[in-house]
DNA sequence: CTTAAAATATGATATTTGTCATGGAATCTT
DNA sequence: AAGATTCCATGACAAATATCATATTTTAAG
């Protein structure tokens, strides 16, 4: 396994801010872990005791709503941390993390990575930057969720992946996700999620193989109401 | 004005943290400030530079949906601090701040509470502590939206601000909401806010006086679907 | 390769929620 | 106190979304 004071995936998150010699503990602590898709990383509830950082493939973090539905609260993919909340309100996790295609991720154990969060006060605001803007992104989501159509916040979705995920060589989303899935990150029901597909795909704005979408028209994408 | 050494209302908030010697500093250089019902306290998109501490009164954090309606994000009380987020993400705010009733403020200016934050370990864990909190409440929030009906929601939120915020010694909620705030709290159409809290008058769920509002039986306002 | 299981698709229908219209009650202003 | 204005209430209807039923397609398992 590789030295986090060379890997590239730090950069990403506060990680980055870590000095060499912490870089250096923190790396010889580090455990490598692989999840396959599907495989629950951990569940609601759970005490983590240290923080994943993920080196690649993506997973959703979700929760369990009361009706019994799970909501994909956010998408997690190269470079980004799990586990900082706990870590640092020092409770049981609220989220559930699951693979969405096989994963590799560094684990680091709490007891060390505590250490340099309270000692390395470019560590701690880097972390409280980054909270800060998570915090900011939940807002916007809870807005979202409150205001818009189900189709809206389909089409939103899609864009979202596009922009942040990215696309493979062919342009599908290089996200790939079930229409469950979807209906859980727009918080509808699963027929629902796939109708709408089913009407994106009629109108041209999408175009599907398999599992894989394409976006078509990005513009129009922008404009449903 | 009083000192922040001898104010209880510290207690409530992350302010509790800082030493004698900073919560001096502080304490020299704050300003308080009054906003009557209604009135703006920041705007979004405003640069803050400072924080607000809440001395008495309430307000809401709302946040400008895309569609032109307010939702509201947070009701804030007595000992909460506003403007948390944006000092140590050192960006405009991204919601707005409005008094509910009349409000007395204290405002710390950010130079002087910033250098706390970089240099007293306690202090910026407990900001950290609070961000998390935040963080996993929102959570709770974005999928209290996306999965439970509208007057589930509305039952919910009577019950948080009773819970919450507690009741006058005739049993009314002691915040007081304009049907439209409940609205946008719950992420609904004013009208329809305004015939579910009827519905609930009808079923016996509560009981109103003027914009008042007194649940009568909490024991089934837990059970709406 | 075949069968079973899971995921996707779509129709029919019920329910929830939003919108528009209108009238009354409360509150504010002068 | 009268008028103006805002807020609350409710009906009628439209639109969005959920639910149930049932194919069809895709994927997984043996």
């Amino acid at each position: 396994m590789g030295k986090c004071e060379q890997c590239i995936i730090r950069e990403f998150n506060s990680l980055k801010s870590l000095t060499k010699e912490e870089l250096m503990r923190v790396s010889a602590c580090k455990t490598g872990k692989l999840y396959r898709k599907g495989q629950v990383i951990f569940e609601e509830g759970e005490t983590l005791n240290g923080v994943y950082c993920v080196r690649d493939g993506v997973c959703k973090l979700t929760k369990l709503s009361e009706n019994g539905k799970d909501q994909v609260v956010k998408l997690v993919v190269k470079g980004g941390l799990l586990g900082k909340r706990s870590l640092v309100s020092e409770q049981k996790t609220n989220l559930s993390a699951v693979a969405l295609n096989d994963m590799e991720m560094c684990f680091i154990p709490k007891s060390e990575i505590m250490n340099d969060l309270s000692k390395n006060p470019k560590f701690t605001m880097d972390v409280l930057r980054e909270m800060a803007n998570d915090l900011k992104e939940s807002d916007v989501n809870l807005v979202n969720m409150a205001q818009k159509s189900v189709k809206r916040r389909m089409a939103e979705i899609l864009m979202y992946i596009h922009d942040n995920f990215g696309t493979d060589d062919e342009g599908y989303l290089s996200i790939i996700l079930s229409r469950e899935d979807y209906a859980s990150i727009v918080g509808t029901a699963t027929e629902s999620a796939i109708r709408i597909l089913s009407q994106f795909k009629k109108e041209g704005l999408i175009s599907t193989k398999g599992k894989q979408i394409k976006i078509e028209d990005y513009g129009s994408l922008k404009w449903i109401e």
